[in-house]
RNA sequence: CGGGGUGUGGCGCAGUUGGCAGCGCGCGUCGUUCGGGACGACGAGGUCGGAAGUUCGAGUCUUCUCACCCCGACCA
């Protein structure tokens, strides 16, 4: 076989960036820091869309759009907000181009200048706030629940595919809630949301938390997070959920009546997942093959490829593919006969494994003959024959097989993969060495956090929802604590 | 923003002392092949990132410039 990917062993990274590249998710576009995602990466993004913009549904969201641009002074409005994101802003200044002087060539149109500049969104916050401050005026408006799927633009210094670009997709849920507890609540809740996805569909365990004031959204009162371990041991926080209190209500201005006829500011919540899924996606089950997608998520669960010599073979073949491909079809499976004359059979195995293709069926003269297909696990990369009585039901239980074994794999991985620890030396030794997530104690400060970063490049990822409390001493000052915190490597 | 590197057919690269722009993959046509990335023959495709300079002559030397990549600081 051709070698066509770095292998993860000898170098991570750019195992990932070939994987991206060649299986046709992503590539990088004439715009630095701005990918294209390819139909077939695309097509992935657009079942994880579709799934979860169910699950919003069912939560009680509702889609809607705001704006791509956000005038300048309203991200200055909330202290902590500007303060995070002012750093990485696209700015828009004028508003019209003209032909060069030299004749060739066109320039900005200096007379053209805007009066207030617009920002490109890094997040919608202050635009959301600014335009529910006239949508609620009474507890009756609330509480109010959108979501909006949308790209904004956050100007990275390094980027790489799907993981950081400095132009990125994702959906943003922005809701106002009469009380403090509904909008705890409601944080949880789709906290919640994005982990089940994670675990059911994405097959990837995820550990849900709070984070540390340091890694908090700017403006949040409470930021919680999924964190998923990628195959390097290092952790990729794959979802966020945020708790804003009444700091956007009040720098907004946005207040109700409530039913003593009080005025008060709202309570909300914002919640996000993006394209960075993808990589989540890409790093937690794929091998040195290629994608290993998981069938829930997969563009195409089965591939079906015909073996033949000549023409009249292959259409025996098709008349007998087109039965099996109904019957798939019949059981809700997402199938793909790929029949072309093109490529040999063997480029195709190849193809189709880099691609991640849960199953793949290779039907032959010796199949008919004994009818019978040939059925490949890509999880496994097992090779076995059923007989073609009742293959959609061998095919749907295979799919949930593997579902789950990835999951297991997955999980059993991270299992292996995370310490505990309460010596700092043992502490640096792990993370220098093997990697993965470590449960230590942490006196809780600022500065112990950061003290603990800069020595060993590990991060809290967060502090487990549901932990279990233990009192015991912080690796590094051994002043009290309660409970063991999560650290790792981030992405 | 600091450090390092690279720009030559679609992709990956070679190009010696300055002397006819090459190789592999891919692409096209034809034939033989087809149960794990087939092979042969023929063929198409490049103002060598850009500008200026040195020279009889520049992919190669000089100056300037642009772009991208990698490593760090920052980040979902």
């Amino acid at each position: 076989m051709a070698k066509i990917l770095t292998s993860r062993k000898e170098n991570y990274a750019q195992w990932y960036n070939d994987l991206v590249i060649k299986a046709d998710l992503a590539e990088n576009s004439a715009v630095r820091g701005c990918m294209v995602i390819k139909p077939y990466g695309y097509a992935i993004w657009e079942k994880m869309q579709s799934v979860l913009d169910s699950k919003f549904k069912e939560t009680g969201h509702s889609n809607a759009y705001f704006p791509l641009f956000i005038p300048k002074s309203f991200l200055s409005k909330e202290a902590a907000h500007v303060e995070g994101f002012a750093k990485e802003c696209a700015v828009v200044t004028h508003y019209r181009l003209k032909s060069s002087s030299g004749g060739k060539g066109i320039e900005v149109d200096e007379t053209a200048k805007l009066e207030e500049e617009l920002i490109i969104r890094p997040t919608s916050e202050t635009i959301i706030w600014n335009t529910y401050k006239n949508w609620i005026q009474s507890y009756r408006d609330l509480p109010l629940l959108i979501n909006q799927w949308a790209n904004v633009v956050r100007w990275e210094m390094r980027t790489r595919l799907f993981l950081r670009t400095a132009e990125f997709l994702w959906q943003e849920g922005h809701t106002a809630h009469a009380t403090k507890e509904e909008a705890i609540e409601e944080t949880i809740k789709m906290l919640n949301v994005y982990s089940e996805f994670a675990k059911n569909w994405m097959a990837i365990p995820v550990i849900s938390g709070t984070k540390t004031e340091n890694e908090r959204f700017a403006g949040a009162v409470e930021t919680y997070s999924i964190e998923a371990m990628m195959q390097d041991g290092k952790a990729l926080q794959s979802g966020t959920s945020h708790f804003l209190g009444q700091n956007f209500a009040k720098a907004f201005d946005v207040t109700f009546l409530n039913k003593t006829g009080k005025l008060e500011h709202v309570w909300a919540s914002s919640w996000g997942v993006s394209t960075r899924l993808m990589g989540a996606l890409v790093m937690a089950h794929s091998d040195d093959r290629g994608l290993v997608l998981p069938p829930k998520l997969a563009p195409i669960q089965v591939v079906i490829v015909p073996i033949y010599k000549k023409s009249e073979e292959l259409e025996n073949i098709n008349r007998e593919v087109e039965v099996i491909r109904q019957k798939l079809v019949a059981s809700g499976i997402t199938v793909k006969y790929d029949n072309r004359d093109t490529h040999k059979p063997g480029w195709k195995f190849a193809d189709y494994e880099l691609k991640g293709v849960p199953l793949r069926l290779a039907v032959g003269p010796r199949d008919i003959e004994n009818k019978s297909v040939e059925v490949a696990r890509r999880d496994t990369l097992e090779k076995k024959s059923y007989p073609l009585e009742g293959i959609e039901e061998t095919v749907k239980s295979l799919l949930t097989e593997i579902q789950e074994n990835i999951f297991n794999k997955a999980l059993e991985f991270r299992t292996q993969n995370t310490h505990t620890t309460d010596s700092y030396e043992e502490f640096k030794e792990i993370i220098e060495n093997k990697g993965g997530f470590i449960n230590a104690h942490w006196d809780g400060t600022r500065e112990t956090e950061e003290k603990i970063n800069q020595e060993t490049k590990a991060t809290i990822r967060c502090i487990p929802l549901n932990n279990k409390q233990e009192p015991g001493k912080c690796i590094v000052t051994g002043k009290p604590s309660s409970q063991r915190v999560l650290f790792a490597k981030a992405y």
